[in-house]
RNA sequence: GCUGAUAUAGUGUAGGGGCCAAUCAUGCCGGCCUUUCACGCCGGCGACUGGGGUUCAAAUCCCCAUAUCAGCACCA
């Protein structure tokens, strides 16, 4: 795989990078690119990596999210060597606001958020930015003491108030909220732009990578950096990248899980990491497909194909090999001796040892495989002729030469015993097939196995004589 | 509307004045290998958004157009 550009400003130290995900629900593939693209800086800088949880905004902070997110965190697989969360340090975030406050930097501002928008986009000041550093800092105090209600007062950072990009004018660094937060008794909740540039700092971020979304961001908050003396950090901004087939919104995961059309964020239609996890994608195959793409700022479109591809090269020479056999049907095979097929569980590593299938007479196949063929081979068998009648076939043993097999074109088909066999669900996005598997498929319980000419599943469940299989990937 | 960014094969990516009739991966097609799946190997297909300009020389620098994206929240 190949790496990622060198970054500039670094010392002998290392870099300290940070992943800052908000407990509003589980990860995905959105921040998978986020999490391995600064993990890739670390392992090659060494340094420190901050998991910064950013749960400031309490109407998007459930309790059960921080669990899921460190689950998510663990699966990934990302060098972590600190966690932060914001919640803990709204002491700290107060003091710089007051500061702020202090130095002329900021104003308290009690417009109603329309209001000021027409204000702003006429490149108008709002009277409050004319009060004295006294009256703001108490109206401050009496913001922290609880006297506003939510939505009447705000704290903005002086910027230009004709600066030409509307997104810089006096934007806001404090709000109230007025809904209980699942770890801190709070009524003042910090902005963004405030908790990251004195997190940034105080942490000793170097580097940032992140979305081009934040790029506005990045200029507001050089505005901090700036009343307040410090130097930012380097930043870095991806592209947008669009992810096709699954449902990445937090809201319609979370609506279609309650009204059960999925069956939980693990479900494979949704975009999360533990959906990709369940069909049998590995953390490596996400890893590679994302430092792959890199830290362009051109807008991608995610290709499955290629996660696809970077998945089957982790699994492929460490899959056991089964026979499936979708819709099968039964057949007798005229003169057919019985004997026992051997086949090797993987042939790339024989030491992992063969499998047996033992065949009486008569076994299950799939139609479809011998439709248009006067002879198939039946893997690790014989051969046989076919003879089609309507819609019947009937079977007649024509010797094991796999010679023989490749002159008369037969191809080499899938089968599973009469005697040892196991149900077997295989699902994947668009469907469910139903069909029988080999018996050994019931040890390969969470493992991802290689269905022979079918392609990669992971095994989910195994229950009984009956087995449920994700579909990954030919 | 304002501000900012981006534009290379189906997809992702390299290349930042001459070494580019453009890299690599993936995909697709054909062949080979093979105790049969998958892998691997060989060959092929396929791209610099358009128009101007600068220059001896432009995918690369500049301008314009077009397209796409982001921000203009008391979300992150």
């Amino acid at each position: 795989m190949r790496g990622l550009r060198a970054l500039k400003n670094v010392d002998g130290t290392g870099v300290v990078m940070r992943f800052a995900p908000n407990p509003s629900g589980p990860l995905h593939l959105g921040h998978a690119r986020a999490a391995y693209l600064n993990d890739y800086y670390v392992r090659q800088y060494g340094g420190r990596y901050v998991l910064r949880i950013e749960d400031t905004d309490p109407r998007r902070v459930e309790p059960e999210n921080y669990e899921l997110l460190l689950d998510d965190i663990k699966w990934l697989g990302i060098n972590i060597t600190e966690t932060v969360f914001q919640s803990d340090r709204f002491d700290i975030y107060y003091d710089y606001g007051q500061k702020l406050l202090e130095i002329g930097g900021a104003y308290v501002c009690t417009c109603d958020s329309e209001s000021f928008r027409e204000l702003k986009n006429s490149k108008k000041t709002c009277p409050c930015r004319q009060q004295s550093i006294e009256t703001n800092l108490d109206m401050w105090k009496r913001m922290l003491a609880g006297e506003f209600p939510e939505g009447t007062i705000t704290v903005r950072i002086k910027t230009e108030i004709d600066h030409p990009d509307p997104a810089m004018r006096d934007f806001s660094i404090f709000r109230v909220v007025d809904h209980p937060h699942p770890k801190i008794d709070a009524k003042v909740y910090p902005m963004m732009n405030l908790s990251v540039v004195i997190d940034d700092h105080l942490l000793g971020v170097t580097h940032v990578i992140r979305g081009k979304d934040h790029i506005a961001n990045t200029r507001r908050q050089q505005y901090i950096y700036d009343y307040l003396g410090w130097l930012p950090p380097e930043y870095h901004h991806y592209g947008r990248m669009s992810i096709g087939d699954v449902v990445l919104s937090t809201s319609a995961m979370k609506e279609g899980i309650k009204s059960g059309e999925y069956t939980g964020w693990d479900d494979i239609h949704l975009g999360t990491l533990k959906a990709i996890a369940r069909r049998g994608i590995k953390p490596e195959a996400v890893r590679n497909s994302m430092i792959d793409i890199g830290v362009g700022q051109t807008d991608i479109k995610f290709s499955w194909e290629n996660l696809f591809a970077e998945n089957k090269a982790i699994v492929d020479p460490v899959s056991n090999r089964y026979f499936f056999v979708a819709n099968p049907v039964k057949c007798v095979v005229e003169d057919a001796p019985s004997m026992t097929a051997k086949a090797l569980l993987n042939p790339n590593d024989e030491s992992k040892g063969f499998r047996e299938l033992e065949f009486d007479g008569s076994l299950y196949v799939c139609k479809d495989d011998l439709k248009g063929f006067s002879m198939v081979r039946f893997k690790d068998l014989f051969n046989a002729e076919v003879v089609e009648t309507g819609d019947e076939y009937s079977l007649k043993f024509c010797g094991n030469s796999l010679e023989d097999a490749r002159k008369n074109k037969a191809p080499i088909i899938q089968w599973i015993p009469v005697r040892s066999n196991v149900r077997c669900t295989l699902l994947s996005p668009e469907g469910r097939i139903e069909g029988l598997c080999e018996e050994g498929v019931l040890s390969e319980e969470d493992n991802v196995v290689q269905f022979e000419r079918v392609g990669f599943a992971r095994i989910d469940s195994v229950k009984g004589k009956n087995v449920t299989a994700y579909y990954a990937h030919h």
